[in-house]
DNA sequence: ATAATAATTAGGTTGTAAGCTAATTATTCA
DNA sequence: TGAATAATTAGCTTACAACCTAATTATTAT
């Protein structure tokens, strides 16, 4: 069997993605960008997860990281929104299979 | 913001999937098994991945485990399929998002 | 200038995934 | 029966994600 061709860049961000999407953390913060359909804010976020403030830190910078939510600062606070058009990598991939 | 609903459940499913997914070697497992679109033998798919075969053995517990992979042992061979029919889980959760 | 607020960074612990080689099990073949 | 084959389990190491609290930065309000 020949070895599947997938590029470096391709691969890449597959592996940002999936990877972002494997923790329930980072799922949840997801589902409540995409339930409140808006901005909100980092402490607004932190307030829905089980874990601290700086852990959802983390969580949040990963997924910025990873494209699937985009952030912009306003003064003090970090304004964080949904990017579902991230998702077609992952479409992308299930058409594949 | 009220907490999102989802059971105990349908987070496992989404737990096990989409952790099954987040590894590149797994994610390699998957993609062979489509493109040949028939049974594997554990030896030919460990053949295809850069690492050891007891590494891909423990791959290809987790993708079992995780439904997305079927298994049944012909003799002293373990023959493996894809089960396409996993991957609606990860439809579901994208069509909330 | 000081206090309060929003959020991050620092520093450290703990658990576990991923990887390896070597040993073992189970089955088939000669 | 003994050798070969297919695959797993065992035992171990290493790297790093996830988490916490405390400290720090940056901004806004008094």
């Amino acid at each position: 069997m020949k070895k599947i061709a997938v590029s470096k860049k391709e691969l890449d961000e597959y592996e940002a993605v999936f990877w972002a999407l494997a923790h329930a953390s980072r799922r949840h913060i997801i589902l409540c960008l995409s339930q409140k359909d808006g901005p909100m804010l980092g402490g607004e976020i932190a307030e829905q997860l089980d874990c601290s403030w700086p852990t959802t830190t983390g969580h949040l910078q990963t997924l910025v990281k990873a494209g699937i939510v985009f952030v912009n600062k306003q003064g003090r606070e970090q304004i964080y929104q949904i990017n579902r058009a991230r998702f077609k990598v992952v479409k992308k991939w299930l058409k594949r299979v």
